[in-house]
DNA sequence: ATAGGGTTAG
């Protein structure tokens, strides 16, 4: 097939192409010298991109003579998009050096990388840059840099940002009020919202999905009703976005209630509506209902994404029930979505958990081994089956393939010691982490030393251990001291722990009624007496759940309810 | 002549 010369205009005009045509329109401006006129060969290079065939599209950018901005920005934003940020980052330089001035659209499409590369010290370097061009207070720039700094949780940068803007327009005054939700700081966001209707600027869906994105506490209902109120007053829910914005706002404020009513209220549900119910309620805790919806969906003629699929299997690995996980695996498999790494990084904890770590290991087996996150899944399954040594021989494998370690490794290594009773593999592996690899420990990786060095009857090196950290320390900590204190029967650490406990979290009454049990154990039924009348009459009578710390709470509930000899 | 900045699940 060869494109005659007249059909040049009317195919470059359209919106997509195939590979072997792009390489014939690439052949033809060659072979005509109309490559001399970089408005071709920009259309040519957006085919490329959007064939992810970028070193076509580099080899024609560097044959070029002459460089338009609109040929600069095309390849700059082609290895944006692909992720390549070293080489988008390059580019940016060459051309900044070059006689084409980068423009504002240049600027906007860097600083987007930036941020999704999490790359603060480029952003501000770019945002210096767009700066020297005179672009400091421009609409586009501005709007992209709100956003951007934003989006690595810069907020104040980026208020600063839009404060220097004298008459912002719509996408500014929704990049500033998305920028507060991001963040949390959905009571600025409101301010900003209100400021903006006095000044007479009319809200659209992404203003309203910009509020809606902040609020994640069961305490801001009434504020989020108001808010679903104004989206309903101003028939904003029948934008796709901020319907899927309440969904999954009544989901983080843990009110499935109103997620599932505003859902039903829905006539066509897109994918990322049932996503955000279907995990909404698994994160919830409801996982049946989470996989009854999923079911649900999978009559209609919805086709689940590696998104959904690996939400709807971490429901079936919090069930630890295998079926259900099973024919997901099916579905995988049908779809060849197994090599996505989410996806399989799911199959594996999904097994693992459900108790059949051989199926785990089969499905991380055929997988191209090149992701930090698999690894983890994996490690993380061998270690909760008590398989220590396999876990540190897939981590050799890790740093063999030159791979960065991050924290969740060292949290499931750390995990996989405690299982083995392994304190010096433990011991070594968290000096490791600060020395070699650079991590910081956080909370879960305290609670596992901690319970590591307790289990093994290190009682005091737990102790000092923790009291290294700055105040105040995280209760789960403590609480994972005071459950080893409680195996151990150490009433006098135990009471040190509590006291350390109360001066911060003084309401968790789960911790004095394990400081019970370890009286019970003495026989101190004196002092098991004054703390639950003590208990008694503050209203601490309820234990929350201890699960998670000592793995069962029914000894508690029965001495509470026993009678004392 | 050309595309190019702001929103959603994980």
């Amino acid at each position: 097939m060869f494109i005659p010369f007249q059909l040049l205009i009317p195919e470059l005009s359209k919106s997509h192409q195939t590979i072997s045509k792009t390489k014939q329109l690439h052949a033809l401006i060659t072979k005509t010298h109309l490559s001399l006129d970089p408005f071709y060969a920009t259309k040519i290079v957006r085919f490329y991109a959007l064939n992810d065939d970028l070193s076509s599209a580099c080899n024609l950018f560097d044959e070029m003579p002459n460089r338009s901005v609109f040929l600069w920005n095309s390849i700059i934003r082609a290895y944006a998009r692909a992720r390549d940020f070293p080489k988008a980052f390059g580019l940016l330089k060459e051309m900044v050096r070059s006689e084409t001035k980068p423009d504002s659209f240049t600027f906007a499409c860097v600083l987007r990388a930036c941020s999704e590369n999490n790359d603060v010290d480029g952003l501000r370097s770019v945002h210096g840059g767009l700066v020297a061009f005179g672009l400091g207070i421009e609409s586009i720039c501005s709007s992209a840099l709100v956003c951007a700094y934003s989006k690595l949780g810069l907020v104040g940068v980026a208020s600063k940002v839009f404060k220097r803007v004298a008459d912002p327009d719509l996408a500014m005054w929704n990049s500033m009020i998305s920028g507060y939700g991001y963040c949390g700081f959905w009571d600025d966001g409101l301010k900003l919202f209100n400021a903006m209707r006095i000044v007479g600027e009319k809200p659209d869906g992404y203003t309203m999905v910009g509020l809606l994105s902040g609020l994640a506490d069961p305490g801001l209902l009434g504020i989020a009703k108001g808010i679903h109120g104004s989206c309903l007053k101003n028939s904003f829910d029948f934008n796709v976005h901020v319907s899927s914005s309440l969904v999954c706002m009544y989901s983080r404020c843990n009110c499935l209630i109103s997620a599932h009513e505003v859902f039903r209220g829905l006539l066509n549900p897109d994918l990322v509506t049932w996503t955000a119910l279907i995990t909404g309620f698994s994160q919830s805790g409801d996982n049946k209902n989470s996989l009854a919806f999923y079911r649900e969906m999978n009559m209609k003629d919805v086709k689940a994404d590696p998104v959904l699929i690996a939400s709807a299997l971490t429901a079936s690995a919090q069930l630890s029930i295998v079926g259900p996980g099973c024919e997901l695996h099916g579905y995988v498999l049908r779809h060849g979505l197994e090599t996505d790494i989410m996806v399989s990084s799911s199959l594996i904890d999904m097994y693992s958990k459900c108790g059949f770590i051989d199926l785990a290991m089969l499905s991380f087996k055929i997988l191209p081994h090149e992701d930090i996150v698999v690894y983890n899944a994996v490690i993380s399954g061998l270690g909760s089956h008590g398989l220590a040594s396999e876990a540190f021989r897939i981590f050799n494998e890790v740093l063999e393939k030159g791979l960065r370690p991050d924290e969740s490794t060292f949290s499931a290594l750390l995990h996989a010691c405690w299982h083995a009773g392994l304190v010096n593999e433990g011991k070594q592996i968290f000096s490791r982490m600060k020395d070699e690899f650079d991590i910081e420990p956080e909370t879960e990786h305290y609670v596992h030393m901690v319970k590591l060095l307790g289990m093994a009857g290190k009682l005091k090196e737990a102790y000092d251990l923790v009291t290294t950290l700055s105040e105040p320390v995280d209760a789960g900590i403590w609480g994972a001291l005071l459950a080893c204190c409680e195996t151990h029967g150490d009433s006098r650490l135990a009471e040190n722990v509590v006291h350390h406990i109360s001066e911060n979290k003084p309401e968790k009454s789960s911790y004095w009624v394990m400081l019970c049990n370890i009286y019970a154990k003495e026989g101190r039924w004196d002092e098991v007496k004054k703390l639950r009348d003590g208990m008694t009459n503050s209203g601490q009578r309820k234990t929350p759940g201890l699960s998670w710390i000592t793995g069962s709470n029914s000894s508690v509930t029965s001495l509470m309810t026993a009678e004392m000899p």
